[in-house]
DNA sequence: TTTTGTATGATTGTATGACATACAAAATGG
DNA sequence: CCATTTTGTATGTCATACAATCATACAAAA
């Protein structure tokens, strides 16, 4: 008979952590750091020497971050970086807008008061974030703020999907994340869209989530424009990773 | 020297068929036409034998697999069939609402006149489909449509995310699309959206669109709940994949 | 009878070496 | 200077090997 001391011990679960999802994490913060810059090439042999693994795991990591779209693929050339046209970022941030918008809907009609909380509590980190202009807290209080909204509206996917997109986009929202103003109109966006989901009114809610992703790409595009005369230049060779 | 009869030969550039393009060919339709039920576990060296290909190779389709969200992995087991929760199928049909609806704005926001005949061309086609009856058309058809919606939208983006989400609900469509009921209405929803693209309505394409897929997904429902109660059954392993 | 310890097999994770193929760039020859 | 050949580069694929972990069955002890 098992003893039953009424405690409840966390699963404990084995994390998995193989090693290709080590690669995987490396790589993209290279990406959105902007180490690795979108048009360069990785060679597979390259990467094995600088990560210090097996082509094998470096391989899988690879086809999975093709999959999700972070890298392109050319007939016998492999694979570089991403490339994000003007046209596709834009799309990015319809999409986004759209699902926003969705989410923000589901979430008034399926989240409990708990969540409701829960959600205030993180708008309130996120503009925190924003004020103190560290591009990583913000990024990690935006992540933490989207997976309160999603889990909210038991749309789990949509989280998915968002964060393919803001994967995606990772290299024009690093610069647009880091102009002051940019910043100061956040915070009075998100304003606008808890304001709209306390007072549960869907239509608001929606509307102000447009309006923000609509201001971010914006935003994002009046950066990009400030950088484009140098970013002209030719594919490269893959750059240092192990900074 | 190169001879130059003056017509416009198609670029014909190897459309790289890696091995494991294949395989995902493979094992995506296999998923699809239910021969690997959701929750089978998926053993490498079984499908290698069953494949006729290396561990290598057929690791590296199911890494892709596995990001595209139709597999899933739990630690130290590996991976099988994804399952799909009723939360999920219904968050599915939710998205692709949405992205539909944007993409027949962005249309008739972008598209040149060729597009829309040619949309309507298309429209055609898969009216006709629907009418024939034979699920393979019908897909075919729809994969065409859609193409064309979205490439008149200038939205390539949505045109992957919108086949990313049919990948994962394909168990369900083949139950839903094979019923006649549902092929009458299809049609007349079709009708609904090229009526309101045609006439450069914007409002009433995009919930036309929204209809559109939320008939789709009560017709899933439907369907499902016809055959739940043989699909209780235990995880099973592989089944034969030559066939 | 129940619990615990142990052995064994199954399965994935990782690494290595090898070979074929296709492309790119350099060298060669006219 | 152009065309052809050669060489180097990089990926695609395979076979093999070993480690780590889990599942299962079975024996030993309580």
């Amino acid at each position: 008979m098992a003893v039953d001391t009424g405690m409840k011990l966390a699963p404990l679960r084995y994390e998995s952590a193989p090693l290709r999802n080590q690669i995987i994490a490396a790589l993209r913060s290279a990406i959105e750091a902007g180490i690795l810059k979108p048009g360069t090439r990785l060679i597979e042999r390259d990467l094995c020497e600088q990560l210090n693994v097996s082509r094998t795991s470096l391989r899988e990591a690879l086809r999975e971050l093709q999959a999700l779209g972070v890298l392109s693929h050319t007939a016998n050339r492999g694979l570089m970086v991403g490339t994000l046209t003007r046209e596709d970022a834009s799309n990015a941030y319809s999409i986004r807008s759209v699902l926003e918008a969705l989410v923000a809907r589901q979430f008034i009609d399926h989240a409990i008061d708990d969540e409701f909380a829960q959600l205030a509590s993180l708008g309130l980190t996120l503009k925190k974030a924003y004020r103190s202009g560290s591009v990583e807290q913000i990024l990690k209080a935006k992540r933490a703020f989207y997976d309160c909204l999603c889990s909210g509206a038991r749309n789990n996917l949509a989280f998915d999907f968002i964060n393919r997109l803001t994967l995606r986009t990772s290299q024009l929202r690093s610069t647009s994340l880091a102009r002051k103003e940019r910043q100061q109109q956040s915070v009075r966006e998100i304003d606008a869209i808890l304001a709209a989901i306390a007072a549960r009114d869907a239509g608001a809610a929606s509307d102000a989530a447009h309006a923000h992703v609509e201001s971010a790409a914006a935003s994002a595009f009046a950066a990009q424009d400030q950088v484009t005369e140098d970013e002209i230049a030719p594919p490269r060779r893959s750059a240092n990773l192990t900074g």
